[in-house]
DNA sequence: TTGACAAACTAACAGCGTTAGTATATTGTA
DNA sequence: TACAATATACTAACGCTGTTAGTTTGTCAA
């Protein structure tokens, strides 16, 4: 059959797409190549393999959490930014579900193009805390433990791990991001000692 | 051919040794089968389906994690059992990675057995959070605050996100300890007043 | 000894990612 | 404008997956 101007880009955004639609678990390549009206084999013209559209589908999600980040910690110091930042963080994971999956999902290790990514994920995080009064050292670990906040409560909520007890998980999240915050301010006097 | 006494229990112990030795991802009922000298189709008469089999192998993920934890806070109090605490969980994430790995993918939602398992996963940290003068309800979330922080970290590190930068992962965690600890704190002075 | 049950088997199905080999439409060049 | 090269699609197939149906057979109880 004839070409249709498809393009890699096409590829990649119908993926997302369906990953967000129809949920990670679910997605298949022969499903995509059936959104696109092609065969599941004239995928590989565009891509390498399914771990190659995933990392490329990782860098979106990266960028797209780089964005909101830094679009809600604009113009904010301290306190007021870190909670920005974890809100625009945590709307994100609740909103999109199924593509913030994605990102655990890559194979950080032998990757170096995702590592560079990283910096994407680290930056945001790194900028709301500038108003802090820290060293380089101790924001490179508060940076981690945000990190692993955030990562937990979004996937622990999703997956249902907070469905026993009854009170409400909004509280909970606040309750999480005021320590942090604890965390911050008591690192601040430790780094002015 | 003849039967051999394989047992459901039999079963489920090789799966879990598979999965830990091969890693959940490489973890497949043809190769579980082989293991025990049978074909893929005889494990049905065992096990339900795969789902089944993860729900089982999930409850004894949660029971080994619960026990570790019971452990290490016995005779322990306030910040020292709360230490000890993450310590086993940190431990056991470390130890047998992609056993913790099949908690996550444990299907809560419809699953009551398995919703009752999550009082297991509660039960050590309440337990641990005792010594500190705290409401009911305060618990119910700092529950959640530790199980997401713990999470997250392990998890993470484990994907290997927490490759950037050259300060130490242990150090980081001792931070996200310390973190949890002055949130315990700022919660009894709450509870207090 | 016989009947019932449990546990193994074979064969097959639909789905998956992936590769090899082939045809064809478009594009760049002479 | 004609031709060669390239890009994009195709079909067919491989080996893997979980799962089901139907069948055989060993074991245990009446």
């Amino acid at each position: 059959m004839a070409r249709q101007g498809l393009t890699r880009a096409d590829v990649i955004g119908a993926a997302i797409e369906m990953i967000e639609s129809e949920g990670l678990h679910n997605f298949s390549l022969r499903e995509l190549a059936g959104r696109l009206h092609i065969k599941a084999a004239s995928l590989y013209n565009h891509i390498r393999n399914m771990d190659e559209l995933y990392t490329e589908i990782g860098y979106y999600v990266i960028s797209e959490l780089k964005k909101v980040q830094l679009d809600a910690i604009a113009g904010k110091q301290k306190a007021e930014a870190v909670k920005a930042l974890a809100d625009a963080y945590y709307r994100f994971g609740k909103e999109r579900p199924e593509l913030y999956k994605v990102i655990l999902s890559l194979p950080m290790v032998k990757n170096d193009a995702i590592h560079r990514a990283g910096f994407d994920i680290v930056e945001p995080i790194m900028s709301a805390m500038a108003g802090y009064h820290l060293t380089r050292e101790q924001m490179m670990h508060l940076q981690r433990v945000f990190r692993s906040i955030m990562h937990g409560f979004i996937s622990q909520e999703e997956a249902g791990c907070f469905r026993q007890f009854p009170v409400g998980v909004g509280d909970s999240y606040q309750m999480a991001v005021r320590g942090f915050i604890l965390l911050l301010e008591s690192s601040e006097k430790e780094a002015r000692e």
